[in-house]
DNA sequence: GGATACCCCTATCTACAGATAGATGCGGGC
DNA sequence: GCCCGCATCTATCTGTAGATAGGGGTATCC
């Protein structure tokens, strides 16, 4: 099986937007691939080196995500609740956003890692900014769409993990809710 | 000196604001108090124990905060800005909210924190939606209060942690910023 | 067919975690 | 003067963490 690697990532991802890094044994991770912990090592060297394919993984996946919506077209608002279908797709069995997660873990990553986080979070803005700016005719908000988009960031990072406390979604159902309202456009589409 | 339970408090507050729960060991936690490890379990038999201290602590001087606006009236505007300043005023130093770091650690918590947590952004909510209700007149949103509170629990809980990613507190600000827009306020007050 | 890269193994190290048992010193109250 | 509760100590247990050294098998490439 020379898929291990793949199954390695796939299984530590799950764990670490459940249980976080600190939760992630290299043990345990690897009885669950069926290989010995050493032999994780040989993939990756350091936790944090699992950590950093960890980040990069999932940004690349989320990036592909916005990008298959950007260019899906429609309204903003379609495009909005698109995101937050992205987004509510991982609330589920217990999981926060991998980023939101290893954010809060922050003081105990690398500087590399800490960088790709930067990142994620960054070009999630960016995203969220540039469709703003795109459909500016359509809004009667005079907000800056950085300050719309960084609202939403941290908006869905929260709800994320605030709501998994609840055992609901209704955080995020909420956000969907009055975002719609703040751009005044009806719910969902 | 009596007074070693509260500097163990004090320091495993600041602590776990930082690096989590996990990132807290009773033996540094002792070492910085002057004190051995055995004496740390003394006072907290077991981690939860701990943990359950400062959830209750930390709740109880924040509901305290959010009573003292409620007693100095004023506009909702005025009242929200205040709640913004308490929840800045954690925002230095590499903090969070403890319950929202908690709240990533959820699933190593025991159910009595868990339950704690629960309580901690349960009241928040009920605070916000009901000054929010209670200035209903003075908004021309159709937004239900408590939805309206969701979010604002979920986008602070959020900004704190994304902020530290980047090391600003701009996320916070946007929060402010969009907040007072979308209830149809001049910024600040 | 020998070399080489790849992948996984056994075995082990070092460090540190939370937790417990039992002893010590120091009070105040009976 | 004795007992008891409080707070702390020393010493130690047990479990688990990340990490490393070095060996072996297998497939591919020259």
């Amino acid at each position: 099986m020379a898929d291990n690697r793949q199954k390695l990532t796939k299984i530590a991802l799950s764990k670490v937007q459940k249980a976080g890094l600190r939760g992630l044994s290299f043990r345990t991770l690897a009885d669950e691939v069926g290989i010995k912990s050493s032999s994780v090592h040989y993939h990756f060297p350091e936790k944090a080196d699992l950590a950093q394919a960890l980040i990069e993984q999932y940004s690349a996946a989320f990036t592909s995500q916005l990008e298959t919506i950007s260019a899906g077209g429609g309204s903003l608002m379609r495009k909005l609740s698109r995101f937050m279908d992205v987004i509510e797709s991982v609330a589920s069995s217990d999981s926060v956003c991998l980023c939101g997660m290893l954010a809060a873990e922050l003081e105990s990553l690398s500087a590399e890692n800490r960088y790709a986080l930067k990142r994620f979070f960054a070009d999630m803005e960016d995203w969220l900014a540039r469709e703003i700016a795109a459909h500016q005719a359509e809004l009667s908000t005079s907000l800056e769409p950085h300050q719309l988009a960084k609202v939403m960031v941290s908006g869905v990072e929260g709800a994320l993990i605030v709501g998994r406390v609840h055992g609901s979604t209704e955080h995020l159902a909420a956000q969907r809710t009055v975002l719609a309202n703040l751009l005044r456009f009806e719910d969902r589409t």
